[in-house]
DNA sequence: GCCGTTTTCGGCCCGACTGTTTTCAGTCG
C-alpha cells in the first residue's frame, strides 16, 4: 500500500473526527497523515522491516495510529475507519471544504436536516429551510450558495510560477500608494511553496482603512469576501483569492514572520514563546507585563526566541525549528549563485530558438556556461535526433563554441532511458559527449521493480552525468513514476550521478521533500531550467526555491560551482 | 492521539471578521 493512500485514510478520519468535534484528534491524525505522505521510505517496507516499532518512529505516530496502520496493511482494512465511517453519508466531511462552512455547522445541518451532499445543501438553502435553524439566519443561505459556487468553482491551486505576475502587480501598486509605507507578498507564495492557493499581502501604513478602501476597489476585484479595519479578502475575477492585512511599522516583523507562515511553523514558535514567558502574535513578541520585546524585524522575532533567522523557504514545520535552537541550519543556496544552465534545447530538436540566440540570453543572465542537450533518437515527438545526425550536432556545437565569447557552452544531449534500461545512443557517442542528461520518456506504467531497476540500470552507464526530472510528474496532469526513491538515490550517490532538480513550471522535479532526503544521503544535484525557449531561461529561480525548500546549500549543487571547477567535478578530462 | 528545557499527565496558538447575536460562537488564516 502506497504512503499517500495510508495518509488519505488518515486525513479522512480527521474529517470525520471533527464533524464530531472531537477535540484535538483532528490535528493528530492530519500531522501523522502528513508525516506519513512525506516519509520517502515505503510504509510497508518500514513495518515489514521493524513493525508496530518502526512506525512509532514516524513523527506524529504514537501507539494509537500505529496499531491502526498495521491493522491496515495487514488486513487491508481498518476497522476503526470504517466504523467511523459507516456513521456518516458517504461523502459528507466534502460539506466542510465549502467555504464559510465548518465541522460545527455541518454537524448541525446534518443533524436537524439529514443534509449530506452538496445538492441536498443547496436544496435546502434554496428551500429556505436553513434559515429556520437557531443560528443561521437569511445571510447564511445566501453565503452558503455563494460558498457552493467557490466550491465548483474549482479548488485547484495555482503553479507557483503562474502566481508570480499576480503576486509582483498587486505588490507594487500597494506598495506605490503614497498613503503605504512598503507592501510585501508574504504567505505560501514567500514560502515558494509548489501550488499557491492564495496571495497574502502585508502592508505597512498608518492609514489602513484607506488601504482597505484601495484595495477593494481594484480592477480586477470580482468580489469582497470580507473588509475589516486592518484586513480584508477579496476574489479576483481569475479566480485567486487575496487576503492583506496592514500593520504599523513597529510590527512589520512579526506580521511578516505571521502573515507568511506556515501554520503549524507559526505554532511551534508560539509554543516557545509560551515556554517562556512569552506572547508571540502579529504585532510582537510580548512579555507577561504586555510589554513589546521584538517585532521590529523577523530576525528580532527568532533571535529574542533564542532561535537562528530561519528563511522563509524552510518554514514548513520539517525540523528546521530544531535544527535553528541547535545552530544547524543549513546556509541555504543563493538565488544568484548558479553560473550554468545544463539542460538546454534548441530548434534542432523541440526547442524554438537556435543555439547562438539560447546562448547569448544565457550571457544575458550572467551565465558562466551552458550545455546544450538536445533529445536522443527515440523522442520522435520531440524531434530526437538520430545517431548520425547527433554526432554532426555535435560536432557543429562545437565548432560554435569555439568561436562564442564570453559564454563557455557544452555538446550534450537528453538521452531517453529505454524500457530496458539501456539508453537511447550507444556508448561510442556518449563518450563523444561533454554532458549526458538522462530521463524517462516513455512507459510511464511499467511496474514498481521494474522501474526502479530501468533507472538505476541508466545511472550505471559510465558517461550519465545527470538523472533529469527524476520521478517524471506532470502537476495536476501526470502521477510521478512509481519507482523505490531511496534505492535510486543511493545508485545516484554511488555511481557519481547528479540529481535534477527541473524548473519547469509543472514539473518541480524533484520535489522539496526529496531534495531533502536525497542530500542527506550525500547525493549531489544540478538545478535546471529544462528551456525549450528563450524565455524560459528566466525560470532557474524555481529550481533554485525547491532547492532552498530542500536545504540545499551551494555546496550541494554543481552548477553553482565556477566553471574551471565544474569541470573538474564532473572529470571528463577533455571539455573545452 | 501525541508528546516532553514545565510534563509519563495535562496540555495542545492567537487574533480578526462575520452573522445572529444582546455577549459570542464559528470560521479562517
Amino acid at each position: 500500500m502506497k504512503n499517500s493512500e495510508v495518509a488519505k485514510i488518515l486525513y479522512d478520519i480527521a474529517d470525520l473526527l471533527e464533524l464530531q468535534a472531537v477535540p484535538f484528534k483532528p490535528m493528530a491524525y492530519r500531522k501523522a497523515a502528513r508525516s506519513i505522505d512525506e516519509h520517502p521510505e515505503d510504509i510497508d517496507q518500514v513495518y515489514a522491516s521493524s513493525g508496530i516499532k518502526g512506525l512509532m518512529g514516524i513523527p506524529g505516530i504514537g501507539k494509537g495510529i500505529a496499531v491502526k496502520i498495521e491493522d491496515l496493511l495487514k488486513t487491508g482494512r481498518m476497522r476503526y475507519y470504517d466504523d467511523l465511517r459507516s456513521r456518516f453519508p458517504p461523502h459528507i466531511s466534502s460539506l466542510i471544504e465549502v467555504p464559510g462552512l465548518g465541522p460545527r455547522k455541518v454537524n448541525v445541518l446534518h443533524e436537524k436536516l439529514r443534509i449530506s451532499s452538496i445538492e441536498d445543501l443547496e436544496m435546502a438553502a434554496n428551500e429556505h429551510r436553513i434559515s429556520a435553524i437557531k443560528g443561521f439566519g437569511r445571510k447564511s443561505e445566501e453565503d452558503i450558495l455563494k460558498g457552493i459556487a467557490l466550491f465548483r468553482a474549482g479548488q485547484k491551486r495555482m503553479l507557483l510560477f503562474y502566481a508570480f505576475p499576480v503576486a509582483s502587480e498587486i505588490e507594487k501598486r500597494i506598495g506605490s500608494l503614497d498613503f503605504v509605507k512598503k507592501a510585501v507578498v508574504a504567505g505560501s507564495f514567500r514560502r515558494k511553496n509548489e501550488t499557491i492557493g492564495d496571495l497574502d499581502i502585508l502592508a505597512v501604513s498608518s492609514y489602513p482603512d484607506k488601504v482597505v478602501s484601495y484595495f477593494i476597489n481594484m480592477p480586477e476585484v470580482d468580489r469582497v469576501l470580507s473588509k475589516g479595519s486592518t484586513k480584508s479578502s477579496i476574489l479576483l475575477r481569475n479566480g485567486l483569492q487575496v487576503d492583506l492585512r496592514i500593520v504599523g511599522e513597529g510590527s512589520f516583523g512579526s506580521a511578516l514572520q505571521y502573515f507568511t507562515g506556515d501554520i503549524r511553523h507559526n505554532v511551534r514558535l508560539r509554543e516557545i514563546a509560551s515556554r517562556k514567558g512569552l506572547k508571540l502574535n502579529e504585532y510582537g513578541l510580548f512579555d507577561k507585563k504586555n510589554r513589546f520585546c521584538a517585532g521590529r524585524s523577523e530576525k528580532e522575532v527568532y533571535n529574542y526566541l533564542g532561535l537562528e533567522y530561519i528563511e522563509p523557504e524552510l518554514r514548513n514545520d520539517r525540523g528546521e525549528v530544531e535544527a535553528s535552537l541547535k545552530g544547524r541550519l543549513p546556509k541555504l543556496l543563493q538565488y544568484g549563485s548558479i553560473r550554468g544552465d545544463l539542460h538546454v534545447h534548441t530548434k534542432m530538436s523541440d526547442g524554438t530558438a537556435g543555439i547562438r540566440e539560447m546562448a547569448d540570453a544565457a550571457r544575458d543572465l550572467g551565465y558562466e556556461y551552458i550545455a546544450i542537450t538536445d533529445h536522443s533518437v527515440s523522442e520522435r515527438i520531440a524531434s530526437g535526433l538520430p545517431e548520425e545526425r547527433m554526432s554532426t550536432w555535435l560536432s557543429e556545437i562545437r565548432r560554435f563554441a569555439r568561436s562564442y565569447e564570453g559564454l563557455k557552452i557544452l555538446a550534450g544531449s537528453e538521452v531517453s532511458i529505454r524500457a530496458d534500461g539501456s539508453l537511447d545512443y550507444i556508448d561510442s557517442l556518449l563518450k563523444k559527449m561533454d554532458f549526458v542528461v538522462a530521463s524517462i520518456h516513455s512507459r510511464f506504467k511499467s511496474g514498481r521493480k521494474e522501474m526502479t531497476a530501468r533507472i538505476i540500470s541508466a545511472l550505471e552507464n559510465e558517461h550519465v552525468d545527470v538523472l533529469a526530472h527524476p520521478t517524471g510528474r506532470l502537476i495536476y496532469r501526470r502521477d510521478p513514476l512509481d519507482f523505490d526513491l531511496k534505492a535510486v538515490f543511493r545508485s545516484a550517490v554511488d555511481n557519481g550521478v547528479c540529481l535534477e532538480i527541473n524548473s519547469q513550471a509543472d514539473r518541480m522535479d524533484l520535489k522539496d521533500v526529496h531534495v531533502k532526503e536525497a542530500k542527506d544521503m550525500g547525493a549531489r544535484f544540478v538545478i535546471s531550467t529544462d528551456s525549450h525557449s528563450v524565455h524560459e531561461l528566466k525560470n532557474m529561480w524555481i529550481g533554485v526555491s525547491i532547492g532552498r525548500r530542500g536545504w540545499l546549500s551551494a555546496d550541494d549543487v554543481i552548477n553553482t560551482r565556477k566553471f574551471r571547477d565544474f569541470v573538474r567535478i564532473l572529470g571528463k578530462g577533455r571539455l573545452p
